[in-house]
DNA sequence: TCGGTACCGTAC
DNA sequence: GACGTACGGTACCGAG
């Protein structure tokens, strides 16, 4: 077998690792976030990579080569954070301890170092692995050597360097010196980037090929950069040139794998509190639970409670803790069809408790009954503190099973969301981001895709460590999240964790849904559709799938040879909405391929896909608001989503006509008004804006008038139309050119409106910019009720996310702050419905838009309560108006 | 057969 | 490339 050497980066793991491994430290409070991530590394290279030969490289403590050539070469790095600082000693010792050659050598690199080593290696034809993800390495792939990320588990090869950057490995040097490297502070040639490189190297080959025919380059900014920096493509191309002969002081044979000191290894794990790496690399002695426990899952340890006595202990436990995680495993995410199939309990961070009642195997087992019985005190208990990781759905299953859930103080899903709305808030995520724990994953338990089985059908024993973990896990998260969040906490106390009881019940609720009418109408538009394609296929002169916008592109742009066809971004014929409308006074195909496409959407996504969606049992639609997804703040629907139910066009209507109200009901829908606008006109202050509101005048037209410059009652409705646009546009922070794009000017003219618009409402345009500027200062911008929006790219060095950014930073204040509105007045109403109808259930939100299903009689009585709590919800400097209606379906209940 | 991506379109 | 936030359907492609 051919030697197989791994070449180790040391720096660049624990690097990536500080920074991707949010705070791990062990009690001590010592952080070990860095050294995990390297260990976890060097664990998956000895254990999966298996290399006959290992070195590891790190940098020199002081300057290299580099610096003598540059004196700014990775100069503007912030010195190392303190908490990092501190782990280096221990990455040093672990890789003594693993009996690792580690290779620091004076005045040369790490990259030199693995350059070196890989090149001599190669030439004696052993393989070589490069663990890294540095750009600067890639220049040494070969169809010997190749480099590989352990953390995505992604290998580079020569293909893939092409792939990346468009030139071959050999190619990579001159492509950096043209880009020039900001992290290193190398410095390139202006104006260049990735792309313009590798289309030059591409022509011409090398840098000094470039360089020699810079003059021949048709754009004049590049051409002149080019010549006017070659000095610096020069210096940059000797910077990121590896040295292969570097002083390395090892031959290759030294570098043979060795066994690890499992003695030391264990004494340093267990001194960084590594309790899954210390069992496994201490020396092998079957692991014991402590304490009577029945086994242990990294650090946590699991219990079977099968019998009502020691369910009975349980419960005292429980009844004695301060705070205790409850999570539930079912036979399905959807509630009304979840049958509890286990509980899983938890007091202390390291030891869970589960309760198995429903797994089909012979195993001894509480009923659900006997063991609802015992806990149900508890568990409706509001005195007794509770938490767990997504408890609206828990507490779903609960209602199925006559238990009303309460005492729930904590959810670490909401939580992880109110400290960092965007990221992901799966448990899994949470506890990897929060915790640095890899957490069994269902799939595991339960396998996937075609393999998957129902939870029922897992082993108890194999769900139980599972089950607990979750369990301690959402226990150790509610801890972290709190002592982090501090202060910040309150928006998880007072809006969303009351909210998430509301969504359960609206949830749970569901909305009736008229299936025979829908189906009536998926049967009509596959008619429509039908005739269409036919007449499509005919005036097209072929016949094609008129679903595939890539067939539709070649239909239109080279057969029929349409004018105006522009590509995506991949290349495609862009067949989108706009494209096509241009063209429909142009061709009967693209204006039949609009309406077909119109219907197709209609059938396919709403009246093919609400039928089946009804639940059998409740004749309703049980839709899923997700409540942290957004970064803004809003709520998202899903399974179905009935936040995008249509209303603009006539035959979308007909669909919303089928949301319907139970008989002898009658559904109350309130939608405020301008919600969005009038944050703005009470974030700036601005008089003109707010005078308007405050005078109940219709904005879009006051907005017109005011621009134009003439009276209200001059205003045509064109000019209150682009004013609709340009009020809209503000609100997403949109530029001269999309406003141009929008309204079907020039350039010109839209900058003109703009700045027309800012002279009228002096005050938006200075408190865009003092958002701006706070948003750059702090890193986030906050509504008003605290939900802080993370800004990370609000300084980014590549314009486009930096732009990105900004508009978030007007948009989401905005939509944020009408979000925290909403929610607020929907915790309200729904605490104040009963008292007004006993049988009124809040059962829809749409942003701005709250939907009440009532009885008849009571209409009037719930829009008076839905006015007063929506009108409420805040304090603004001017008012906050809603628009109410009622009917027996969802259209007719909307006002006017 | 599946899972992921591109494109498109619905809502606010 | 150019206007914010979502979800989801169809086509298409490549891996299993």
């Amino acid at each position: 077998m051919r030697p197989h050497l791994a070449l180790i980066d040391g720096p660049n793991y624990v690097f990536r690792a500080f920074h991707a491994i949010r705070h791990l430290s062990n009690s001590k409070g010592e952080p070990t976030n860095a050294i995990y991530g390297y260990v976890q590394m060097l664990r998956s290279v000895l254990k999966e990579l298996r290399p006959t030969h290992v070195a590891v490289a790190f940098d020199p403590p002081d300057g290299t080569f580099r610096n003598e050539l540059y004196a700014d070469y990775k100069a503007h790095r912030p010195p190392m954070p303190e908490e990092l600082a501190a782990q280096w000693p221990l990455v040093f010792e672990i890789t003594r301890a693993f009996r690792l050659p580690l290779i620091q050598p004076e005045n040369h690199e790490a990259d030199d170092v693995i350059a070196t080593l890989a090149r001599r290696a190669e030439a004696r034809g052993w393989d070589v692995t490069i663990v890294s993800t540095d750009k600067d390495l890639m220049q040494l792939v070969s169809p010997r050597v190749t480099m590989l990320d352990t953390m995505k588990g992604v290998r580079f090869d020569a293909e893939a360097v092409r792939e990346r950057w468009g030139v071959p490995p050999e190619r990579v040097r001159d492509l950096l010196a043209l880009t020039g490297d900001a992290s290193d502070n190398i410095p390139g040639v202006p104006g260049i980037g990735p792309k313009t490189a590798a289309a030059l190297i591409a022509q011409w080959g090398g840098l000094e090929n470039v360089l020699a025919h810079a003059d021949e380059i048709p754009q004049k900014k590049r051409r002149e950069n080019l010549l006017a920096h070659a000095g610096d493509a020069r210096l940059s191309w000797r910077l990121v040139t590896l040295d292969e002969d570097a002083p390395v002081g090892v031959a290759l044979d030294d570098l043979a794998v060795r066994e690890p000191d499992r003695a030391r290894l264990a004494e340093l794990f267990g001194r960084l509190e590594f309790r899954r790496l210390l069992d496994e690399f201490s020396d092998p002695a079957p692991a014991q639970g402590e304490d009577g426990a029945d086994d242990d899952a990294d650090g946590i340890r699991w219990r079977m409670v099968t019998d009502a006595g020691e369910l009975e202990e349980v419960v005292a436990r429980l009844r004695e803790a301060e705070l205790a995680a409850v999570d539930l495993e079912t036979t399905s995410l959807a509630c009304h069809d979840a049958e509890i199939v286990g509980l899983a309990l938890a007091v202390r961070e390291d030891e869970g408790w589960y309760v198995p009642v429903g797994h089909r195997e012979a195993s001894p087992q509480l009923t659900p009954e006997q063991a609802l019985a015992a806990l149900k005190p508890w568990l409706e208990d509001e005195a007794a503190a509770k938490c767990g990781h997504n408890l609206k759905y828990d507490e779903q299953v609960f209602w199925r099973a006559d238990v009303r859930l309460a005492g729930v103080r904590d959810d670490s899903m909401l939580l992880a969301y109110v400290d960092e709305p965007g990221q992901a808030a799966n448990m899994d995520a949470v506890a990897l981001r929060y915790l640095g724990r890899r957490c069994i994953a269902y799939a595991d338990v339960a396998g996937k895709g075609a393999k998957q089985v129902n939870f029922a059908d897992v082993p108890v024993e194999k769900a139980a460590p599972y089950a607990a973990e979750d369990a301690c896990v959402a226990l150790q998260l509610t801890h972290e999240l709190r002592r982090r969040l501090d202060e910040r906490a309150r928006r998880h106390d007072e809006i969303e964790l009351p909210l998430s009881r509301v969504l359960a019940a609206m949830e749970w609720a569901g909305v009736r849904l008229d299936a025979a009418g829908l189906m009536r109408l998926s049967a009509r538009f596959g008619e429509r559709i039908e005739a269409l394609t036919a007449r499509i296929h005919e005036a097209a002169g072929e016949e094609f799938n008129i679903h595939s916008p890539r067939q539709l592109g070649v239909v239109l742009f080279e057969k029929l040879g349409l004018p105006g066809g522009k590509r995506t971004k991949s290349g495609q014929w862009a067949t989108g909405q706009e494209v096509l409308e241009k063209l429909a006074d142009v061709h009967e195909v693209p204006r039949l391929i609009l309406e077909a496409r119109q219907l197709a959407k209609l059938k396919s996504t709403y009246t093919d896909a609400l039928p089946r969606l009804i639940h059998p049992q409740t004749g309703r639609v049980h839709t899923s608001y997700n409540q942290a997804v957004t970064t803004t703040g809003r709520l998202s629907s899903s399974d179905p989503n009935l936040q995008n139910i249509p209303i603009r066009s006539p035959e979308g209507r007909e669909i919303r006509k089928m949301f319907i109200a139970e008989e002898g009901c009658t559904l109350v829908s309130a939608d405020y008004s301008q919600i969005e606008l009038r944050l703005m006109a009470h974030f700036s202050g601005d008089p003109a804006l707010v005078s308007a509101f405050a005078a109940g005048e219709d904005i879009h037209a006051h907005t017109a008038a005011l621009v134009n410059g003439v009276p209200l009652a001059e205003v045509t409705p064109e000019m209150r139309r682009r004013a609709k646009i340009i009020n809209f546009g503000i609100l997403y922070g949109m530029s001269a050119y999309g406003l141009a794009r929008q309204l079907g000017v020039d350039r010109g003219e839209a900058r003109a409106f703009i700045e027309a618009y800012f002279a009228q409402y002096p005050r938006v345009r200075a408190f865009l910019d003092e958002t701006l500027a706070a948003a750059r200062e702090k890193g986030f911008v906050e509504t008003l009720m605290g939900h802080r929006v993370p800004l990370p790219d609000i300084a980014a060095r590549n314009g486009m996310r930096r732009a990105y950014a900004e508009r978030t930073a007007i948009n989401a204040p905005l939509q944020g702050s009408a979000a925290d509105i909403i929610k607020v007045a929907m915790i309200r109403l729904h605490e104040r419905l009963p008292g007004v109808c006993e049988e009124a259930r809040l059962i829809l939100q749409v942003h701005d838009e709250l939907v009440v299903e009532c009885p008849e009689a009571a209409a009037d009585d719930v829009a008076r309560l839905m006015r007063e709590e929506m009108e409420s919800a805040a304090r603004l400097s001017v008012p906050l108006v809603v628009d109410i209606g009622h009917g027996r379906d969802w259209f007719s209940a909307h006002p006017l």
